[in-house]
DNA sequence: ATCCCGAGGG
DNA sequence: CCCTCTGGAT
């Protein structure tokens, strides 16, 4: 079965996906996001860091990094150079530290050093696009303006058959339209978490994988060398 | 399409 | 060594 094809003995995805999406809410339960933050700026910041990165490391630079720099007003004094430092554990660091600056310096124009709770003024921040955008608006203000496709999003998506697209804005539109709009921040954060602990990029964990009857792209696992 | 970038796993 | 990690800008 080619990746994304949809067995004709299937049922329909729409089914597919809810049955999906109960399953994996037996599996993770108590599934969040797992940046720490204490509020929206910073887990702006956090999730800026977050690209190509996992959570885990992000979480060990960003206490040194807020008792240097609490607030967007404190970002915006300085220059990019005299963030870096902080950040550079996470990778990417410079366009990391250009982002975080930039951003900073936009809220504290624009929005009075606060995180704006739209998807168009957040996408006007330097390096903040929909996946960054839909985090924040989700995570700390509960809206569900969009799903949050990430790379673990996108592979799963694709694995399971759920989307045919591989760019993320049309995965994106894929997934919105299968899923009613209270659902989109915690399906992502299901897949992600599934993506993490078996689905992973390199060597999916297929035979202790709860979804193994409902995906098009269940393999038995290699024999271990 | 390519670049940015470090750290950890296999 | 090579691949991957909650991407975004040019």
């Amino acid at each position: 079965m080619t990746p994304g094809g949809e067995n004709p003995d299937w049922p329909p995805r729409p089914q597919r996906v809810e049955s999906i999406f109960q399953k994996l809410g037996q599996l993770y339960p108590e599934a969040r996001c797992s940046l720490d933050w204490r509020n929206p700026f910073q887990l702006l910041v956090a999730t800026i860091l977050s690209a190509q990165c996992t959570d885990k490391r992000v979480n060990r630079v960003t206490p040194a990094l807020f008792d240097r720099f609490p607030d967007a007003a404190s970002f915006a004094a300085v220059e990019p150079e005299q963030v870096e430092p902080y950040v550079r554990s996470t990778g990417f660091y410079r366009s990391k530290a250009r982002h975080i600056v930039g951003t900073s310096r936009l809220l504290l124009e624009r929005h009075q050093g606060h995180v704006p709770q739209s998807m168009e003024a957040l996408l006007q921040c330097p390096g903040v696009a929909r996946k960054t955008a839909n985090v924040v608006l989700a995570t700390a203000y509960g809206l569900n303006a969009g799903v949050t496709v990430d790379t673990h999003v996108r592979r799963l998506g694709n694995r399971l058959g759920l989307v045919t697209a591989t760019d993320p804005a049309r995965i994106e539109v894929e997934l919105m339209a299968l899923l009613p709009q209270s659902d989109w921040d915690l399906l992502s954060i299901r897949l992600i978490f599934h993506g993490r602990a078996v689905c992973k990029a390199r060597r999916p964990a297929c035979g202790r994988c709860g979804l193994a009857d409902l995906c098009p792209s269940y393999a038995p696992e290699p024999v271990s060398r």
